[in-house]
DNA sequence: TTTGTTATTGAAAACCATTATCAATAAGTA
DNA sequence: TACTTATTGATAATGGTTTTCAATAACAAA
């Protein structure tokens, strides 16, 4: 996905096409990591000196309203944002670098269904995330 | 674990026991759903009129510190705590009635160790938390 | 028990992230 | 090119959380 894609998203969608618009989604869309808004807004500056914080958390909202980016929760914090995997996908984090990886697993659905069972509970999501070092970081 | 056992805990780590941490973990302890400061706040007020917003953050705060209690993470937000499980539990919580249940499972290692085989990353920690619901709810 | 030290308290103010308001601007269409 | 209206940034408002501070009360020691 290319921020060209998500700008064409957000058109179809019937939103118009601003400056301010493609600062944030060329900053958010070529992370690598999670940002928190005031990150974005800093970021997006650089491309756009006009933008205001509020455009950024304006569309930061239409763009996890059409799941192109989604909010990761972290023991520190639950603002930041990272683009979207495709599809069901779990994420994991370095602790260090704050670089987010994306992985596919559902291997969960037999634990799921023990533990439907178990609980009585009929379960329709599952969040998992996981944490640890990435390679980079790891070396050093 | 019941509130005496928490506060005892409290005690032994140099913290004075006051009506005020009584009311709050009498609260925070006997609830099977997450709570937020605020709730905690309302329902505590009931066995202590006089008891202030503020002790109550400061409340949260120590039994975290001592996990007892911890963060509950959910769509709408991520300021609620519940008492803790003991050792290494995960969450299972009811979207209707808001009801957590725990489980153990750490049927999650081959999964762990595929992904850290196919990304590189060294992973120390995982995040699991299942949604649904509970057997009380599924009935209505 | 009484006393003294000091952690704890609640009220008020400060703080910070997020949201609402609003007039000016500019995107997209006819 | 002109027109409609979504979008903008600045400002103000909001709401949750933290800090400040003087008064209080827990609890250890006498």
């Amino acid at each position: 996905m290319s921020a060209e894609l998500w700008l064409a998203q957000l058109h179809e969608n019937g939103y118009r096409l601003t400056d301010a618009r493609r600062a944030v989604v060329e900053t958010v869309e070529k992370s690598n990591r999670a940002l928190t808004p005031v990150e974005v807004y800093d970021m997006a500056r650089k491309k756009y000196r006009a933008l205001g914080l509020v455009t950024v958390y304006r569309t930061l909202e239409k763009l996890e309203e059409l799941h192109l980016i989604q909010r990761v929760h972290q023991p520190m914090g639950c603002q930041a944002f990272i683009s979207a995997g495709e599809g069901h996908q779990h994420l994991l984090l370095c602790q260090n670098c704050g670089q987010v990886a994306f992985f596919e697993g559902d291997d969960l659905d037999v634990l799921t269904k023990s533990i439907a069972k178990k609980t009585g509970y009929q379960i329709s999501e599952h969040w998992l995330q996981l944490f640890g070092l990435c390679a980079k970081c790891r070396a050093n």
